[in-house]
DNA sequence: CTAGGGTTAG
């Protein structure tokens, strides 16, 4: 025996196959060493091996365990011929093992396996299952949904397993039909209490936009684990109940139910990004310490994109240094982090060390080394950059990085260049390009190509609230008014409305919510009393508001008090109002902070010896001592 | 006769 195995060692496999006895003397686990020993040398299985086996059973599971030891395609398609030939194909067992391994992942070669799948005679519920899985997986998911029907069609009652599959296929096909249908089945045939089901419908509801049809899935589940909770908790940020997310994540921790996991705390990494949440990202840091998930490099990528989204590039730096390992992601995620927060040099400088220590950039990568270039005002680095990415590095560039070249080009006052390089870009521009650039005619006063702009953008039937407001804020800006008033009615025909815009700020590990001129805050008086008296001290300071930032055409005191409160403004005196002088305020916002506000936050920054930190949602602004970080850049 | 399956970084 030992002989034997040495001699499949040094890839002696036919000298190896003739020396095995012919007799009912060998093992089933004498088969299955041959296998992996097979696998392990990546050699192809040899048809005389099996038809020498002892019994059929015996032939039977040496060929299911080296079909799902097959580490090459090349060798499953091997298999395949010696099981036509043999007629191991026919059996039904082998089959499904079969099909699973060329249908599914990793090697999911769906044409292959498809037309397999039909040459078989009896098709059972299993196959099936299996094909429309993979199908699920696949960029053809509406072959599975169709497999689905077909299967029904036949007569064979769908499972738990079809249902689940043929939900993935609606969620993955876009089609809130097909998935309502599912449902129904899962509710008739009573799969309601499947935990896997009902997480994949929370899914399947949360990204149709159904909040609430999710939610409600979730409560009526009579059991909820990990897997059900991070459903819930994927679908709360995905439907901006981010908030909820949190709250979520304290029921979790404070219950004795399902523990939060390393996904459950990539979602909250996530969340509190978006929400500016500092102090409850720290706690979630101290929840991966405390569980040992800190050794996992996707939770530390996150650790640092969550600091640098929150504006505290040193915390991600501190989690960065310690990390034993960086792979590309955990680079870029400090590149753009450095980029967003106003470093970029230091983000070019990064991008260096990178090289140096041989790991290979990424698109993502250059998304990040190039708005660092675009919010820093590095113009030349920017182009030489964009030059050499595909050059050099075999980077071909995508739409974002001709959105940070339009930024850049647009920030420095070349709108027509900006206008031009979109003009010849390969891929169709899309709708945030052009939209770059329009804010880049608003930041120059540039009404004619703001025009055009925004001409392209209702060819590509994406013009948004927000396109007009930049259009109409252009033309309060050279005071264009007949223009704002034909804008604003253009507005009211299309059913155009703007949304507010919303802020937040957190206290305590609790997150306050604002828009403009909010008044549902339990402490609106004192509020709008501390922004008055704010506003006056500011005036002292010589801040004049910027009333260009409003849009209305109506007499300047009024412009004035509209303004006053914005949401960020709000958020801000509701920062200075409830924490101790020196404490840092930090501010989320989800559109772009406006001129007025920085200014605001500006000089509030000196007058009120406050560091105030606002994250819009190209970036964060430092505000210290009457400066801001992107050096007025804006 | 059963198993199979749901959430996942920049």
């Amino acid at each position: 025996m030992k002989t034997i195995f040495s001699l499949f060692h040094y890839h002696q496999y036919s000298i190896a196959t003739a020396r095995i006895p012919s007799t009912n003397s060998t093992t089933r686990s004498f088969w299955s060493t041959v296998a992996i020993s097979l696998q392990h040398h990546h050699a192809p299985p040899s048809a005389p091996l099996y038809l020498r086996t002892a019994s059929k059973s015996e032939a039977e599971n040496t060929l299911i365990s080296l079909i799902k030891s097959c580490a090459r395609i090349s060798h499953l398609c091997q298999i395949h011929c010696y099981l036509i030939r043999t007629s191991f194909l026919l059996n039904p067992t082998i089959f499904l093992c079969f099909l699973s391994r060329i249908a599914l992942p990793p090697f999911q070669n769906i044409p292959y396996s498809y037309r397999t799948f039909l040459n078989y005679p009896n098709h059972n519920i299993s196959l099936y299952n299996t094909m429309i899985r993979a199908f699920s997986l696949s960029d053809s998911s509406f072959l599975g949904f169709e497999l689905y029907r077909e299967m029904v069609h036949f007569g064979i009652s769908a499972d738990a397993l079809s249902l689940l599959s043929a939900l993935k296929c609606s969620i993955k096909m876009g089609s809130l039909l097909n998935g309502l249908q599912v449902h129904g089945m899962i509710f008739r045939d009573g799969h309601i209490s499947d935990c896997f089901l009902s997480s994949a419908l929370v899914d399947f509801y949360s990204v149709n936009r159904k909040y609430d049809e999710a939610c409600k899935v979730f409560a009526e589940m009579s059991y909820r684990d990990t897997v059900a909770w991070n459903s819930l908790i994927s679908c709360q940020i995905k439907n901006k109940r981010t908030r909820d997310a949190l709250t979520a994540f304290d029921i979790m921790e404070r219950s004795e139910g399902p523990r939060p996991d390393d996904v459950t705390c990539l979602f909250l990494l996530e969340a509190c990004a978006n929400l500016n949440a500092l102090e409850f990202g720290e706690r979630v840091h101290d929840y991966v310490t405390s569980c040992g998930l800190s050794g996992s490099i996707k939770i530390c990528n996150t650790l640092v994109a969550m600091y640098s989204r929150c504006g505290s590039i040193e915390k991600a730096y501190e989690v960065f240094k310690n990390m034993p390992r960086k792979d590309v992601v955990t680079w870029s995620s400090m590149i753009s982090g450095l980029a967003s927060n106003g470093y970029g040099r230091d983000a070019i400088e990064a991008f260096m060390e990178m090289q140096r220590v041989g790991i290979a950039p990424d698109d993502q990568t250059f998304t990040g080394v190039l708005s660092g270039c675009s919010h820093s005002g590095l113009v030349d680095e920017g182009l030489m950059f964009f030059d050499c990415m595909r050059k050099e590095f075999g980077v071909v560039p995508n739409i974002y990085h001709y959105g940070c070249m339009v930024d850049l080009m647009g920030r420095a006052g070349l709108l027509d260049k900006a206008y031009e390089l979109i003009s010849r870009m390969e891929a169709k521009p899309d709708a945030a390009v052009w939209r770059t650039l329009l804010g880049a005619c608003r930041i120059h006063k540039n009404a004619i190509l703001g025009e055009r702009v925004v001409e392209h953008l209702i060819e590509l039937k994406a013009e948004e609230a927000g396109d007009y407001v930049l259009l109409l804020n252009i033309y309060s800006s050279i005071g264009d008014w007949e223009k704002v008033m034909k804008i604003r009615k253009l507005m009211k025909e299309k059913r155009i409305q703007t949304t507010p815009a919303c802020s937040t700020i957190e206290l305590n590990g609790k997150i306050h919510e604002f828009i403009a001129d909010d008044v549902s805050h339990p402490r609106k008086k004192e509020i709008y009393e501390k922004l008055d008296e704010i506003n006056d001290q500011l005036r002292i300071a010589g801040y004049v508001s910027e009333i260009t930032a409003e849009l209305h055409n109506t007499d300047v005191e009024k412009k004035r008090t509209t303004l006053s409160y914005h949401s960020e403004k709000l958020a801000i005196a509701f920062g200075v109002l409830s924490t101790p002088p020196g404490t840092k305020i930090r501010v989320a916002k989800d559109l772009r902070i406006c001129v007025d506000c920085h200014n605001f936050a500006k000089i509030l920054s000196a007058v009120y010896n406050r560091v105030v930190i606002i994250r819009d949602r190209h970036r964060s602004h430092h505000f210290r001592e009457g400066h801001c970080s992107c050096n007025d850049y804006w």
